[in-house]
RNA sequence: CGGGGUGUAGCGCAGUUGGCAGCGCGCUGCGUUUGGGACGCAGAGGCCGGCGGUUCAAGUCCGCCCACCCCGACCA
């Protein structure tokens, strides 16, 4: 009955995501250390990421093109935070062709560089401006350490990279990317994430201020699940992205990055994940609703099949699939579809047959209490409402743990009691050494700085000085 | 790069004082089954991570390598 359980999230809340992930047969192991295979039920959950996400990029203005994946290595070296940051965790090819190359090349870790190459080459005019342009692309990072989605040495992501006539400009564009990240992540993901600024020693290389949706896994560890970057005119400077603008004055351009990777498929499995396997949000379910006809003579396979085909026709706007397979019993498939965490299932038998009703039986909602019977004739029109009941209920779950977890700790010492089971919300000072200090005691970091929290003013969790806001504080992934 | 662990069938593992290579799941075929992880019978599947050593004999003992996983430092 129970020989293939998972391992249970409160056993071994590391084991049990590995095991979903190889067991839904999202990814597997690569060759090569750290590199995932992503399989097509996991790259199907990508695609639906990719087009609510390119869908949202066209609407605010975005193109997509796609810039190459060898970077000369000169062109990280010319902004100095940047290498910094990046150059750890460099893949480097020297030679190509069986030559050693004259400048060697860098497997792009991410694109600032060779693209503000080429808008330094396109930017002439303030009428040039701005240049709105996205990639889906793969980059490279050598991590020490992998985990399938979280961290891989190849990953997939998109990359948005824009270049304005002015500060403000900038500013906005950082901000109206990180509401499309929260949108999304809040409206199709259901993935209730905090979007903040990060503080000045979790910021990307090079960039002047970097933004992040935050969200809560569920062993509550926070995972940084997007980030936009303000990079001011650090990159505009480095490849002389100039412009004229009306009065003939020739000026640097004010630039942005955003980026969303398939990292945000490990925030999806942590975030809804429960005990039975994964658990998918419904605008992102490759399968939306899986069918699993019950019969066993020929007179009854006939009939549930008829009734199959017709449930199909009637939900054609939903992403379906039937589990004809014949060598697996009901019970099993049951199992196996909550394991890949398929939102809604539909029993039809003869049972149901007789009565022109369906069994339906929600993800979310685990044994019987998640099962109802249904007519047929109101299919078409309660299925979808069901879904986005579905997704309403994951992403209240979603927040509500998230709430509990949090806490507003009274001082130091408690705030060090509680950090290896939730977050803290507390006041900070804003210098980087309370930051440090706090690291190093509990290993939690700032994970950041909620916008909209309007006038206030506390003492500092860790100094006690005064502090005019509040920053949350978490173990990250 | 430090610490820990593991390499034996597709997966998970067992293999005693060195003596014929095993178990469970999965897989193939046939039959019976099918409303919460079905069953019977018959099969297929192995350079025991690699190299070297000890020995009549090595999955097992010794040495050296390699790979991967987990925990840290680093990171989306």
């Amino acid at each position: 009955m129970n020989k293939n359980k998972l391992t249970s999230q409160e056993e071994n809340f590391s084991d049990w995501y590995n095991q979903v992930i190889q067991r839904a047969e999202l990814a597997d192991y690569a060759p090569v250390r750290g590199c995932m295979v992503v399989r097509p039920y996991g790259w199907a959950i990508w695609e639906n990421i990719q087009s609510a996400l390119d869908k949202r990029f066209k609407d605010t203005g975005h193109v997509n093109a796609a810039f190459p994946l060898f970077i000369p290595m000169s062109f990280l070296e010319k902004e100095k935070e940047h290498i910094e940051g990046f150059s750890p965790e460099l893949a480097v090819v020297t030679i190509g062709g069986g030559e050693v190359l004259e400048e060697p090349l860098v497997v792009r870790p991410t694109s600032e560089t060779i693209i503000g190459h080429m808008y330094a080459k396109w930017i002439k005019s303030y009428r040039d401006l701005p240049v709105l342009i996205n990639q889906w692309a793969n980059v490279v990072r050598w991590e020490m350490r992998t985990r399938l989605f979280l961290r891989t040495l190849e990953f997939y992501w998109q990359e948005g990279h824009t270049a304005h006539a002015t500060a403000e400009e900038g500013q906005i564009e950082t901000l109206k990317m990180l509401d499309v990240y929260t949108d999304f992540a809040v409206n199709v993901a259901a993935v209730p994430v905090i979007p903040g600024l990060k503080s000045q020693s979790e910021k990307f290389a090079g960039a002047v201020q970097s933004y992040t949706i935050e969200a809560m896994m569920g062993d509550t560890k926070a995972l940084q699940s997007g980030t936009t970057h303000n990079l001011g005119q650090n990159f505009a400077k480095a490849f002389d992205i100039q412009y004229l603008d009306q009065n003939n004055e020739l000026l640097y351009c004010w630039t942005t990055s955003w980026g969303l990777s398939t990292r945000f498929i490990g925030a999806v499995i942590m975030t809804h994940g429960d005990d039975q396997g994964l658990v998918l949000p419904p605008r992102l379910a490759p399968i939306q609703v899986v069918i699993v006809p019950i019969f066993r003579t020929d007179e009854e396979q006939s009939a549930v099949m008829e009734t199959t085909k017709k449930v199909e026709q009637l939900l054609s706007g939903i992403r379906i699939k039937i589990d004809d397979r014949t060598e697996m019993t009901p019970g099993f498939k049951f199992n196996d579809w909550e394991l890949r965490g398929v939102p809604l299932r539909i029993e039809i038998g003869p049972k149901d047959v007789e009565k022109n009703a369906v069994m339906i039986s929600r993800r979310d909602i685990p044994g019987r209490e998640g099962k109802s019977s249904i007519s047929i004739d109101s299919l078409e029109n309660r299925i979808p409402k069901i879904l986005d009941e579905i997704h309403d209920n994951l992403l209240a779950k979603a927040t509500k743990f998230r709430i509990d977890n949090t806490h507003d700790p009274k001082d130091y010492a408690e705030l060090k009691g509680l950090i290896n089971s939730g977050w803290a919300f507390s006041y900070w000072c804003g210098d980087a050494n309370c930051e440090a200090k706090i690291k190093e005691d509990t290993k939690a970091t700032i994970r950041c700085i909620p916008l909209d929290q309007g006038e206030t003013n506390g003492k500092c969790i860790y100094c006690g000085n005064s502090a005019k806001e509040k920053a949350y504080f978490a173990r990250a992934y």
